[in-house]
DNA sequence: AACATCATGGTACGGTCGTATCACGAAAAC
DNA sequence: GTTTTCGTGATACGACCGTACCATGATGTT
């Protein structure tokens, strides 16, 4: 067998040029060509390692999942040791605002695919999708550990503080995407919610 | 002078087939023959209406904030006389939820024209977008009166609060249009954050 | 050394899209 | 009644896009 390059590395290299280009002109304006072009390489490279477009975005979502959760755990751990379920919940949620460039570009890719996924039932049926379903459930998780520990406002529906952060969030984060707030001012509007939430004295 | 044509009828009548057809397919995927055969007008007239599709997307975004504009009051006044701002508060929340299919089109085509604001400074530049900012400053109205009248939380602060409920109900709009929850559950959530926010035995 | 196979480049094809052009009927103005 | 202008249709053009096709180094295998 000839040179055997990696492909797995060879597609997340396309994938992620795939994710630039559209955090940077929209993922509506990307072309085959585009991808190729910031990744370096010919389009029938790009091609090659995806035949299609529609497996390439597919990847390319594939791909943002994943790197979003790492993005989630890095920063979880990076809190500090034994850190206490308010702070973990806060990092939990930050992470997902579009604060830097990198996750304002992750937001706006990952929202792009979101209202994609509606008219395209193809992309409705992949699970990345459902991530939000599995964030749900760890918050629910932590939110009722935090309320059986007494750190929380007492009879807290655990689920239903859950679905409500998460619905916050990702309302705080459009509205930073489009420039309608500040990172800032949303954050302010996410501490003031989980103060609501949380009663006792901890603070991030 | 010829024939004579309103042309504001006209306009009216080409932006809510484009609307429409947005709704169903996808306002990436419309076309100006799209617009022109839903409108049942020659793809010539759309173009003479409107000369570029850049304009027509304008016009039908303009006209879309509009008609919200109309299901809001509307919904308001039909809310019943002199309603309670609990009432008022919450018909204006329900009313940009996604739940009837009018509605979950209007969402959809309204998200997708800020997703692609974000990239095209051409739409970002625009008024309607804003129309937010103009929710935000009546929902904190309304919310200084009630806490005026003593029927909210104590140490309310109206403004943090219609910030806070409107990405609430942003994001709970959207996490309904993707599929990832139902208009019932959503009515739940926003029913106990309002609960939170006022004190008073008054019900809708 | 000959060969099979992977990786890659270049390029052409068919389709669609937004826009421009040409043409014509109809009605108001003179 | 002629002329001018508005409204409308049909169609053509150029660009771009996704995909397919053909060719050719490079590199293992036998």
């Amino acid at each position: 067998m000839p040179k055997r390059v990696d492909h797995a590395e060879r597609r997340t290299q396309i994938a992620e040029a795939l994710v630039r280009v559209a955090g940077r002109r929209g993922l509506h304006a990307v072309g085959m060509r585009d991808v190729a072009a910031e990744a370096g390489v010919s389009l029938r490279l790009v091609q090659y390692y995806f035949e299609t477009k529609e497996k390439l975005l597919l990847y390319g979502l594939q791909h943002l999942a994943v790197r979003f959760g790492e993005r989630v755990t890095a920063r979880a751990r990076s809190a500090g040791t034994a850190p206490g379920p308010r702070a973990t919940v806060e990092s939990l949620l930050l992470t997902s605002l579009p604060t830097d460039e990198e996750s304002r570009a992750f937001h706006l890719v990952y929202t792009s695919y979101a209202v994609l996924s509606v008219t395209e039932p193809a992309l409705a049926a992949q699970p990345f999708l459902q991530q939000p379903g599995a964030a749900e459930d760890v918050l629910t998780d932590l939110l009722s550990q935090a309320a059986a520990a007494g750190l929380t406002t007492p009879d807290l529906d655990p689920r239903l503080e859950a679905s409500s952060l998460l619905a916050l969030s990702a309302g705080l984060g459009t509205s930073i995407l489009v420039g309608h707030r500040t990172p800032d001012s949303a954050l302010t509007v996410l501490h003031h919610h989980l103060d609501r939430i949380f009663a006792g004295p901890e603070r991030d």
